[in-house]
DNA sequence: GATGAATGAGGGTTCATTCAT
DNA sequence: TATGAATGAACCCTCATTCAT
């Protein structure tokens, strides 16, 4: 934060993804120009901020990810930020609907999980978007809206997908506690442990991610009990 | 991190636990006020970083906070960084050894988790250690020396009492699976995912911590299946 | 000295004289406004290094004198060492060739002295780099790269030629003793010597440089004896 | 100079010299423990001036290389600046009635300089007065009063002696010109320049002074001539 | 007197942000 | 629109000086 407390709110509204009028061939041309640039910065900024924290992170270097001169970030984006705050928003507003739409399934948990599994390694774990999760997590109580905005547009509106998904499978007698309905943070709280383990102990003691999901959902739908 | 990329390993010793021998009185007087001092400081430090994060945090408000002059802190410590690292440390250190001893219970299991979770609310979660452990979670990647004594200190030798924990109920015949000696992260994660939820859901969505990890516990020894 | 203990040795290359291919015109304009400013920077900072010593000088007060903004020295020096170390450099290198030069002469010792003495007060005595030298003598104790630079490239030439000189002198016959070649200190000195007279004593009692000089040089090439 | 602008121009009286009457014998004790930590002090500050510079050098490490606290210094000086005054005074003060004693000498010339060679290199440049010399010539343009002191207590009144020297030689018929009247300083500049040449180039060539001094000497005293 | 912990002004350096080109 | 030089507010850290013990 440092020099930023004053949390500006708004998030302003993607500048390169307003089309001026021009000539129609050429206001295509720079329009797509325009966005390819705002990607690439955005991409950058994903990666400086990962790798550095919201705070260490230099425009600077952003900038010089993105390939472009660190005033052309402000043609983009209003400050630091802001582009943070975008480049969150950006990152997650296509995967939810995804996962909402997932979780409306009624295909039996079981076959279920393998998939999901599958498309967490995949789609989470393996991209950008690992980085996402674990930035808002760890910059998020820094910036409010953030949070808020997670939580509106994330997190509350997939735990209730989720919590549909288990009444569903209590309805269907696959379930017989509500348990899940009530703690849905059980079902993903794995999955979350495992995005922070990979960057702080990976080194020492590898983790199988594939085999902790499987192993994890074993014991929440497994038909062989632990104890 | 900024300008503190050289990443001084050395964790100075305690000045203010050297106890110089003087005159008994005064001596004793001096020592303590300075170990008084080293505690206010580090508490501020703990306070500001967990607010802040270690590079937005300003050392002139942790000097502030402490009741001490900025160059104060110096006296204790030899620059920020290695601050932060004693604050790990020192809070740290003493945990350990009560979780081992913990650990090496032979109780079964269903009569420990209730013990574990109060435990873990009253020791951990109220504490300023919740704070430790999320800064050691966002700010470990930053400093490999931290991650590595975290590691190396804490989260292996605990994990492996909570394996010889777990062998011992699956000796006892209170467990059938050794999953949870394959992967006793699982154990864990729903109290890592609470203390994050703490600081970015709780105003949306508050968590009932201990019936969250009743309920964990449950599903992990209870005698009824979810399924 | 304090923190810069260190001692980066490498001598940037001078940003502002790199002229990255721009438009024309532009370019040259560019380049030409920061060969202005850097040297506006080093004009400065060879004034207050004179004036406070290394140690004491303020990269604030050099700024202002520049006319520039505090960070704006960063952009064409990493540190205040450095700029101290260009400031050297580039004060004496032109100085070194002329020197030499002049010293493979072959015109008679006293006709070569007069024109040297004027050369001296004018291109010396009366320019910033008399400054230069206070400061090589004052500071060389503490950055052992200048005292090498500066025997390396310009004290240790320009002693030999002299040597060359007074080699030639005697072979002419116009010496008789090699002693000069042997100490060529000794026809120097009273330069020295005056250069520190002036910021000291000459409130109290000024020197006549001019005067000074011819003296010595009567004294070591002319015809008269002392005694 | 840094913090310490305002220039305090009176030389403290010395405290530990002004012995407070106190029971007989242990005021004696007492008043020679003072001088003993006074000397104490200025010795290690001369160290550290030396080889640091005024500016640069600490007076944590003139208290340590001292044997005592930090604070003490301030019960002996003022402040810093005084210090650095009383050190100069005290080193130079008895120097004085020396030069100006023998330079009333009768002497021959010829048969007075061996003397003088051997006492300057013995009583001067082998001793910490090269380093009081070194300071004033370096730190003086920064310190007036100092440069002022040093003008009218020693540098006028020895080149006043030497004049007087000098001129006794002419009447002696030792000595044809008054060039040395004029300028008593080409009598000293080797002198000077060897102590410079010390600290910056011996290690690049060595330096013999006794032989430059003596070559020096017999230019101006000897009987052959150099042309 | 002597100590050394404590102070806090100040300096070097960084970096988000601006603006002339 | 894009650039990157320039700005200057902060921040970490140092060190002369003070003061309670």
């Amino acid at each position: 934060m440092a020099r930023n407390t004053k949390t500006k709110e708004t998030v302003s509204t993607a500048k390169g993804q307003v089309e001026k009028a021009g000539s129609l061939n050429e206001g295509g041309a720079r329009a797509k120009r325009a966005a390819e640039r705002r990607a690439a910065i955005l991409h950058a900024a994903l990666e400086e901020f990962a790798a550095s924290g919201y705070a260490a992170a230099r425009l600077d270097d952003v900038a010089k990810r993105a390939g472009v001169a660190k005033g052309t970030i402000y043609l983009y984006f209003a400050d630091k930020e802001t582009l943070f705050r975008e480049l969150i928003h950006m990152e997650l507003t296509p995967v939810v609907g995804v996962l909402i739409h997932a979780a409306q399934t009624d295909v039996p948990l079981r076959a279920f999980t393998s998939q999901l599994i599958e498309v967490f390694v995949r789609e989470v774990f393996g991209t950008r978007r690992r980085d996402v999760i674990r930035l808002i997590i760890t910059e998020g109580p820094r910036f409010p809206t953030i949070a808020e905005f997670y939580y509106r547009d994330v997190v509350g509106p997939v735990l209730e997908a989720v919590r549909g998904l288990m009444r569903r499978a209590i309805e269907r007698g696959e379930l017989k506690s509500d348990v899940l309905v009530r703690f849905p943070q059980l079902i993903v709280s794995p999955a979350i442990v495992a995005i922070f383990w990979n960057g702080l102990f990976d080194r020492f003691e590898p983790l199988d991610l594939r085999a902790l999901l499987q192993a994890h959902f074993d014991i929440l739908f497994g038909d062989g009990r632990l104890s």
